[in-house]
DNA sequence: GTCTATAGCAGGATAGAC
DNA sequence: GTCTATCCTGCTATAGAC
């Protein structure tokens, strides 16, 4: 177990993630986290102050998508279809890069959970660039559609879409059933046309 | 509390059912869903056999899409492009209808939970005939795309995308933050337009 | 910083009275 | 069919020894 070099509020953090991940919040407890890490119970308290402590500092420490991280990006994100590609791309990438922490923000956002609050503060940035995007590709003449809403709801749909069905798959008995390289691209070029911007081919 | 009509074997049902989606089924205790439907806690026990079954017999009493409900559809399923606008169309209405019951599945979906069997059991059915339907629209030369898995992901997530963001345009702060009546169709009309088929306008 | 031991509470389930 | 009372297990959290 190479996780036993590693420190132990480290090793505490990623069981955390692992098993939030697979069995959601509540359905993991923190002896089974410490068990998974190596740790004694009691190091949950004194390192992080509680098992809801642990829940924000996951996030602190892996999610990517914070506002300096979308300032880096603020040449491309100014044309809404060079920006919305780039960011249905990213969120893909996101998804796929660290399948476990983007499945806890799909559960949470299902739940009112005393959680979404932690939740919350860390997604809104990169929505709100999305809504802006579609609200000037619109304005602009080159997304079109109806509802600003359900442009929104489908788009952010076709970006989290793979998540609700890496198991799915495996029940199919599908061959093809490995999500491709090439998914984020696919992802985002799904999105656009289905805001009606036209491609080739 | 009109529900204090119904018999007390629905009440709880029902009262799970709301729980079940608000809280998560771990997140939820049976003393908590006796309690909102006027039951004693040892009914769950008596007309059940437990926490589990409850939830089991939640998806026999209110899920929609089996297999008699598919066969019904027969003829509108012949033909890809109207049998996949037809199924996205249903499954957005379903989800917009049953708001808890789409929750639960959701939820289950990205858990690896000993309720995944009984909630495949409900849902292969119809994706199934998704799958299926896209095999047929691609060779007959109506879809394009490159992976049926990426396909077939892309499409689900578009008919589940509202779902995840009942919560999101709250703290968007949007005005036009309702799901118009118009959106399964919207939603169906961007998944097959996504998949390659033309549109006018 | 780490561990053992334990407090204190909430969970699901049911025996047995009515 | 319904209820009360209770069992037992497992949870989070921490006091206090090292």
């Amino acid at each position: 177990m190479e996780l036993n070099d590693t420190d132990v509020k480290t090793r505490i953090l990623l069981s955390a993630k692992r098993l939030f991940a697979k069995q959601g919040y509540e359905g993991t407890s923190v002896r089974q986290i410490c068990e998974e890490a190596n740790a004694n119970i009691a190091l949950i308290s004194y390192h992080f102050g509680g098992k809801e402590k642990v829940f924000e500092a996951i996030f602190e420490q892996f999610y990517p998508g914070n506002e300096a991280a979308i300032n880096q990006y603020e040449d491309q994100l100014k044309d809404p279809v060079e920006g919305l590609t780039l960011i249905v791309r990213e969120i893909v990438a996101f998804t796929i890069n660290d399948k476990e922490l983007s499945d806890i923000v799909q559960q949470e956002l299902t739940l009112q959970s005393p959680r979404m609050e932690t939740v919350q503060a860390f997604l809104t940035p990169v929505w709100f660039k999305v809504k802006d995007l579609l609200k000037r590709g619109k304005k602009e003449g080159v997304f079109h559609f109806d509802s600003h809403t359900a442009a929104f709801l489908t788009v952010m749909g076709v970006a989290l879409s793979h998540k609700k069905f890496s198991s799915v798959n495996v029940w199919l008995n599908d061959n093809d059933a490995v999500i491709p390289d090439s998914y984020p691209d696919q992802a985002a070029r799904f999105a656009l046309q289905g805001l009606g911007v036209k491609f080739d081919s």
